[in-house]
Order: C-alpha cells, then structure tokens, then sequence
DNA sequence: CTAGCTTCTGTTGTATACAAGAAGGCGAGG
DNA sequence: CCTCGCCTTCTTGTATACAACAGAAGCTAG
C-alpha cells in the first residue's frame, strides 16, 4: 500500500517516493513550480530520472506538466474533490464489503486495536492523535479488501485528496470526533457480523459523513494556497 | 474519453496514445516485448518519448517493465479481472446513480438511441454489431455522470480488462444477448426516473451479470497468449 | 555427457547536448 | 502614461552517447 515498485530498484524509484511523500506532505504546496534542474540538483541526479517520476505523477494526478512551461503542484479543485470523495464513497464500501466476506484475518484484528485507540483519543478530544488513527481504519479497510487493483485505484486517489490534512480539519468541528467514532465502530460490527452489504452501507454513510464535514470546514477557506508550515 | 492530454501536443502524447491503442486492439498481445529502440524506429522518433510512454503505460498498468531486461504487455491474471470487476461494478454504479440524478441531458438521449440500435442488432442475432453497441452504452453511463475523476479511473479500469474481447467473448453465450439487453433497459429506466439508486443497483447487476458471463465464458481459456489474428 | 564458468549480446538506466517554444521584461512610438 | 512589438531568458522536449546489468550461448574441465 506504501510503495507502487520494488523497493530500491533504482534512483527514479526513490526519487518519485521522494517526490510523491513531499507534495503529499505539503513540502511543495499547491501551485509551487517543479523545475526539472532543480530537483535534479537537489536529488544529486540528472534531469532524467528526474523527469521520468514527474511524469509518473502527472499520471497519478498530483502534478501538471504545461509543456515547455512547466511542471507545478496540482490543487484539486472544490468540484474535483467532490468528484473524488464520489469515487472513495464507492471504492472504501467495496473494501468494506469484501473484508466482511473474508471473515477473521489479520486486518480485523488490527481494526480492532485501531477503534481502541480511537476511543481513547476520543475521550480525550486529542484530535492530533485521532487523526492518524482514523486515517490507518480506512487504510485497514482497504488493505483488508484483499484486492490489490482496489488498493491500487484508492492509493492514487488519496494521494490527489490530500487526504490527511483535510481530515484534521474537519475533525475540528465540535461533536464530529465522537460521531466519527461511531460510524467506525457501525462498520466494523458488520464487518465482523460477515454482513457484507451491511458493511458497505454503513462505510459509504462514514464516508458521506466524512465528506459532508470536509466540504463545510473547507468551505471559505478554499484549500489554501501555497506552502503553509 | 478517448485521450488524457491536450491533442496533438507532440511525438510523445502521439505515440502513447497509438502504443496504447495498439495494445488494447491486440496488435502485441500479452508477453510481447516491446523493445525501445524497435518502436523508436517504428514511429519515427528517438528512443525518449517512446520510454517516456512506455512508463506511462506502465503506471495504467498495461505493460510491465523489468529493470534492465524488457517492457511487456501485460495480461491481467484471472484474479486481477475479478478484482478488476469489482471496482468496475462500483464505478458504473456510481455512474448511473450520477447520471439519473442528473437528469434530462445529452447522454440520455444518445442512450435511448443507443438501445434501439442494441435491440436491432439483438433481433437479428447480431453479436458483432451488438458487442461495439454494449460498450457504447457503458461508455454513455460513465460519461454521462459527469465526473472527471470517474472517467479517468474507469478508463484505467478497461484498458486493463482488454474490455472489447472479453465482452464479445461472453456475448456469444446462448441467451446472453437477450438478458444484456434487459439489464440496460432496466438501468436506463431508473435513470429517466431520476432514480439514483435504483439505477445504481440495475447498473451493478449488469455488470455482475456480465461478469458471470465472461468468468464463464474464459473459463478454460485463460485470456489466452500471444497475439491472435 | 554434464556442470560450472566465461564471455558476449542485448536490453534498459542515466547523463548530457542541443532544439524549440513560452513568458516576461524592456524600449520605442503614440 | 499606455500599448505594441521585439528580444532575452528560462523552461521543457528530443536526440544521442555511454554505463550497468540480465540472460543466454558457448566453452572448458571433469
């Protein structure tokens, strides 16, 4: 679910984990330019590989290559990350379903301990440790579905969502920690019920719900611009 | 549809665009090489923009490159196109769904008229006039929800599945054609009704009922190899 | 005859040089 | 002061040269 290659293979491999980890974690910000020689000074490579990655992510739709202009950070628009969240209702109530036919597997375990230090953060209101912690239940969801082209389709689109950062900030909004928690803990019944369409229904409302939230914490502040530290 | 980039930019989106038409016509089959300095001298152009699409077509996951030894058509194993349906029933799904609640607009219509010339070629026992006229519609569904992100992901999704052949593939099952026709008529139904999940749920039993088929139908050829005529 | 090593060929990976175009600055003319 | 046009500069696009490695063929020794 990290890596989309073989670890190590070469320097464009490392270069466009460096590159993806960095415009997800928001070392480039929306809208930055990418120059080529640039980045190749800094990764101590030619242009090159370089090129090859940025490439890559243009398929991956993180960046934009305006051709013989530039290369710059993508920013999903308000409309696309509508779009997107249509697409990660559809493809998180699938893993959900299909993890509740496989029955008890590795990931059921872990979706367990996970809801445990959900509620702890929960009951905390410590929303820094529940944010991670909620982002891992939809990776276990996934990674659980046991198919690897979905993982495959649904990394590309949280990378394009900014996911985590989104998701930090709509989890400031007063009452939705606890809402949140709830949903979590509706799927995993079901999914430990082996209900699989329950499962999938009650995924798609967490993720509605999730997106509901994002789009109003968001909703003057229109996915801010540039970098932001 | 049809392209992922501005048309005619240069060599480069030109030969990706044939590379990947070729693949999916079946002009190199699965396991073919695809050497760079062959297709260099093919279209005409040096062995940069033939890589740079090779490892495009690498990340829409039609070919396979192995680090120093070769780029190869890939050909999705019998579990990948069960992994590979699943997400395609999820998307059409959404597509529908997206599509009724949009209402009366250019899609519909070409729809309706899409039906017509399905029935005809159903009628007349038509395989090879019904197999383009089915695509179209799954098509029309996805374009229709007006979804950029949808249409991209969904594109990956059949270029992966060598769509074309396996529907016709399944088509010539006794009887198939007939229920094909059925299924659409029901998605389309619950779409002019403006019923969303209604036609959501037609649209997934479609699909898994294609899916059936072409399981059924590949069964003891399995997507079979080299290039075939 | 066979096992193991060597070499040799073919392939991709990387670096670099050059070409073509876009964007912005700068100056002349109104 | 504004506007138009040129021109400079910076960017990417393409071609080519070289390096590194995989894989197979062939050779040698036992």
């Amino acid at each position: 679910m990290t890596r989309t290659a073989d670890p190590a293979q070469g320097p464009r491999t490392r270069v466009v984990d460096e590159l993806r980890e960095a415009i997800i974690r928001g070392r480039y910000g929306p809208g930055d330019s990418l120059s080529e020689v640039v980045l190749a000074e800094i990764h101590g490579v030619s242009r090159t590989p370089i090129r090859e990655a940025l490439k890559q992510l243009q398929v991956e739709g993180l960046v934009e290559v305006r051709s013989r202009v530039g290369t710059f950070v993508r920013r999903p628009s308000r409309r696309e990350v509508v779009e997107l969240f249509q697409i990660k209702e559809m493809l998180e109530g699938l893993g959900a379903r299909l993890l509740a036919l496989r029955g008890e597997v590795a990931e059921t375990a872990l979706l367990r301990e996970n809801l445990l230090r959900s509620a702890h953060a929960a009951r905390d209101r410590d929303v820094e440790a529940y944010s991670p912690s909620v982002h891992e239940f939809h990776d276990l969801i996934v990674r659980g579905a046991d198919n690897t082209r979905l993982a495959h389709h649904y990394r590309q689109l949280t990378n394009q969502l900014a996911y985590p950062r989104l998701v930090t900030a709509s989890l400031r909004r007063p009452g939705r920690l606890e809402a949140s928690l709830g949903e979590q803990r509706a799927v995993f019944d079901r999914v430990v019920e082996k209900d699989g369409f329950g499962a999938e229904w009650a995924m798609r409302d967490h993720v509605r719900a999730l997106e509901r939230e994002v789009m109003m914490a968001t909703a003057a502040d229109p996915l801010r611009d540039r970098r932001d530290p």
